[in-house]
DNA sequence: TTGAAAGCGCTAACAG
DNA sequence: CTGTTAGCGCTTTCAA
């Protein structure tokens, strides 16, 4: 096939210069004043040459790159595919591209990325932080690199945040299960230097106190290490089971658990499951965000669900609001929506 | 912060020529004799300006830019996680960024992002096609920008194809049934102009015949247009539902459904669920891939699995392979893991 | 062994 | 209103 005509070639066409071509074909023709006739041949012959622009070159010039980069946890979380067909509509709404990398919570990994993005010349990222992010934050501010940080908390940055409210989500979840008659109320949750989690234990202690329920120390377990990444789950499998186990050994019995992420909820499901504990007789259960699982279990499972398609939104919104203006800090707290299944014997 | 260190400040740091520096900073100092002196200094001045090259300039010179595009049917198929974990790992060994783009299975959004990938000047291109794509495979192959497809077979297109032998699977699974005991096998699937869900058909009606049962048309049901996007599932869970009322009003009855996709399955459970049947005993099931939610099922659902990341990583090497001889057209089937549950009453 | 210089295709400041 | 031109940062040919 012949080779992708340039701004010239149109230009050589017409019998006028590149500028001119350039103005016309970036709607400039106004400012500039372009003539009427002369436009209209540019429009005409760019269409005949079937001209589309260099974004290369374009970019090389203006360095903007139109294009973001978005870093994930991992694709196999609900919480990415949901945010992140959210960021792909409203970037095709702006005509910018999406460049996905996952850091599979791995540090390392994710600092690739950032460099790796950046290096690419995004302008501007949204970014999934995990645990020991700070010098790559650090890194993006130092080069004023616009970024949003969503679902996930650090301590100690500044920065543009776009979450949910995990104490309320978790104090209403915990509450649900004190109100549909639960006394001895299991926490199951990970271990992790990010502030979300504790949020959620912070939820879960104060619906307990509003309940008029002492905490125990022993119905709250705490898993270490995130699922790891491919196939490699082994680990966290087992340290659920173990803390399943525990949790019905104990006496007083715990009667429910509320499981602080999806992921841990499915991990501990098939647990229990395999046991034939029955849900909820023997086990209430409330869970955190969305599992296809969750509504196909013999008994529906209830749930706080975080309103996926908006954190990815205005996640978005954010990210063009920094870029514009650098010094936004903005700290969005999303609700949380309730869904009211079976699994806690609701009538 | 100050501006980035270009090839120019390296050299004028040493007092060399740009050309130099690019050699020795792209590895050519041997074939280009360059001193080894002079190498190590350019490289310490490099390291100094934490020099990182600028990819744009680069691409705009070289026409390449190291990166291949991905488009995607819909983010939320297990399918879709499963392949583009494996392709974002293959490409980060090779040093390739992927930028991805999900069709949701809409024609017009094919279009458009095959367009914006070329815009954006991707080195290759993997595809899981949608209907109707004859268009755009063709103007690709206009362009000489190479491709593979995967999952889907379009009909009457040449290209490179990455696969499972569909046939085969499915003739696996509706024969497992037969072999369990079941005589009335129903077959769920979508309408579709794509090959792979006629060869699951075929691979259906020839395990019926070699298990000597009839095929009934009334026993297959093909529901249409494919999980549309967003929320808007309620057509095709309406029609599931209605398919599956169908079947149960058989006389004779139908003893069994084999669904040709996880999305089938996965929203026929829930309607079976939701009438009381129990199975296996009134009903034996049989899906094909995966999802959460078969495990978690109150009895594990018998499935043909997909070699997911096998799929990504040999598209990736597929690609790299025919933009280095672009005349390669290859064609991989690969089989499939055929993973034993308790949905066909097994013992 | 090294350097000078010509672009890749586009934008935008400046000059007519 | 329209044209000229200087780069953006890099690769690579050709000459020294």
């Amino acid at each position: 096939m012949p080779k992708r005509a340039a701004l010239k070639d149109i230009a050589q066409k017409v019998g006028v210069s590149t500028a001119l071509v350039s103005y016309v074909l970036n709607n400039q023709e106004e400012e500039k004043r372009v003539g009427k006739e002369i436009a209209a041949r540019i429009r005409q012959a760019a269409a005949d040459l079937n001209y589309t622009p260099n974004q290369i070159a374009r970019s090389l010039k203006t360095s903007k790159t139109h294009t973001i980069g978005v870093i994930v946890a991992d694709i196999h979380y609900r919480f990415t595919s949901g945010v992140t067909k959210a960021i792909e509509a409203a970037c095709q709404q702006l005509n910018y591209t999406v460049i996905y990398g996952s850091s599979n919570e791995d540090p390392a990994k994710f600092a690739r990325l950032v460099h790796l993005l950046v290096d690419r010349q995004v302008d501007g990222l949204i970014i999934v932080p995990v645990m020991d992010c700070k010098k790559e934050i650090d890194y993006l501010h130092r080069h004023e690199i616009p970024f949003v940080l969503i679902d996930r908390i650090p301590p100690n940055v500044e920065a543009n945040i776009i979450s949910i409210d995990n104490v309320k989500a978790a104090h209403r979840s915990a509450l649900h299960l004190a109100k549909t008659g639960h006394r001895r109320i299991a926490f199951v949750s990970y271990q992790s230097g990010l502030l979300n989690l504790a949020e959620r234990k912070n939820g879960y202690l104060a619906a307990l106190a509003e309940a008029g329920l002492s905490p125990d120390p022993a119905l709250i377990k705490e898993i270490a290490g995130r699922r790891p990444a491919d196939g490699v789950t082994d680990r966290v499998t087992d340290e659920v089971k173990q803390a399943i186990d525990d949790l019905l050994a104990l006496s007083p019995a715990c009667d429910s658990i509320f499981f602080a992420t999806d992921t841990l909820a499915v991990e501990g499901l098939r647990h229990i499951n395999a046991l034939h504990i029955p849900v909820p007789e023997r086990l209430g259960i409330v869970s955190f965000d969305e599992s296809e699982a969750f509504e196909l279990f013999y008994c529906p499972i209830t749930r706080g669900r975080q309103p996926l398609a908006d954190i990815g939104r205005i996640a978005v919104d954010t990210l063009i609001d920094t870029m514009h203006h650098p010094t936004t800090k903005k700290k969005v707290l999303l609700g949380t929506e309730f869904i009211i299944g079976k699994s806690c014997g609701e009538t």
